[in-house]
DNA sequence: GACGCGTGGCT
DNA sequence: TAGCCAAGCGT
């Protein structure tokens, strides 16, 4: 392409692209500017695959601020893979409760006795080993073999996705960009490569803190030089994403019911689906509103002194609810369900359990 | 490939 | 306030 020629808006080339180029300005930008994170040993140092598979699983779709904790108590619980696969599912279930998307511990439990048991205790190191366990896929398996092993590897999260849609200019939405996407981040990630962990670690440090969603720092960014996107001032803009379609709303009941000793009902959920496996509170159906919603699983509601003040929101990954509580003592003859169980006020608190049911019991015993 | 699956911080 | 979206995976 002769040197006059405009750069085409799509698709874009990035013909200034120089790997080494790049990724000496991206580890040097990372050697002084890595964060200091507890899963996170520094540059050169030897990682613990049973923290990076850990703090990796948490940080699926989840921040680093909301991470910290979680990773700190899990540890100092289960300070190995073999100790935690031989821990009760019933207490890794409540040290995660609060961190949402529970599939997670479900799979990071068994993938705790696959290791212990399949593989003696000692994580694989191949990309395709590390796929095959429950909880680990693309992005993970990648993760963990770059930064536990320093085995190079391609590793995209959406970090990554932003960093490399901007650096590259590439218009197609997401998640229609994404073959796009691992095709010019291969051309970052792949060739002759030291520090692979690190080198992954920086890009999505980069994504984190300086090429952030609204308001890109590209005064201060190592590799804003050949940038598409800002050298076309649309970096603010990428990626593009299809539009969402508005959540539906959905409104329930909740019920904190009582008996004669003043303990609370509470229940353990079924093992898959929303909450699943999740100690909580009963509930009615939760129902699109104006739906018929007289359908409860205590089938009290007649009975039951409603106060309209008892109500919480929460926003779920794909719906809005609305739940109004109601307060009631055991009906007459009430036995339990296998699932539930009575707990002493003065238990609850520490009671692992999902946000949603934790607004709920703030605003009772408050 | 589309959808189900949490939560909290930020604008 | 309401929307956006963050180190994705399983089905």
């Amino acid at each position: 392409m002769p040197k006059t020629m405009p750069a085409p808006l799509r698709p874009c080339k990035n013909d200034n692209f120089d790997q080494k180029a790049f990724r000496g300005a991206l580890l040097k930008w990372y050697d002084r500017h890595a964060r200091v994170l507890p899963w996170r040993y520094t540059p050169g140092n030897k990682a613990n695959p049973y923290h990076v598979w850990l703090s990796e699983v948490m940080l699926q779709q989840t921040t680093v601020q909301a991470v910290i904790p979680y990773f700190g108590k899990f540890v100092d619980k289960w300070s190995t893979v073999q100790k935690l696969a031989a821990a009760k599912d019933e207490d890794v279930m409540h040290a995660w409760a609060g961190l949402g998307y529970y599939a997670r511990a479900r799979n990071l439990l068994k993938c705790a006795r696959a290791v212990s048991t399949e593989h003696l205790g000692i994580f694989p190191e191949s990309i395709d080993s590390l796929k095959t366990l429950p909880g680990i896929g693309d992005y993970t398996a990648a993760a963990i073999a770059s930064i536990a092993f320093d085995i190079p590897a391609t590793v995209i999260d959406g970090n990554v996705d932003r960093v490399v849609s901007r650096y590259f200019a590439i218009q197609d939405p997401l998640p229609d960009s994404k073959p796009e996407i691992r095709e010019q981040a291969k051309r970052l990630f792949e060739g002759t490569v030291k520090r692979p962990g690190d080198f992954a670690q920086a890009m999505m440090d980069l994504g984190a803190t300086i090429c952030t969603p609204k308001s890109p720092k590209c005064g201060v960014c190592p590799i804003a030089e050949h940038c598409q996107a800002r050298l076309r001032g649309i970096a603010t803009e990428l990626p593009h994403r299809r539009e969402k379609a508005v959540q539906p709303k959905r409104v329930g009941y909740v019920y904190w019911v009582t008996n004669s000793k003043g303990e609370v009902l509470f229940e353990t959920r079924p093992p898959t689906g929303l909450l699943g496996g999740m100690t909580g509170l009963p509930t009615s159906d939760w129902v699109a509103p104006g739906a018929i919603n007289h359908i409860s699983a205590m089938k009290i509601e007649d009975t039951a002194v409603m106060n309209k003040n008892l109500k919480i929101r929460h926003t779920f990954t794909h719906f809005d609810l609305e739940l109004t509580g109601v307060k009631l003592p055991a009906p007459r003859g009430f036995r339990l369900s296998p699932n539930q169980f009575w707990v002493a006020p003065a238990d609850i608190p520490a009671l692992g359990f999902p946000t949603v049911f934790r607004k709920f019991v703030r605003l009772v015993l408050d």
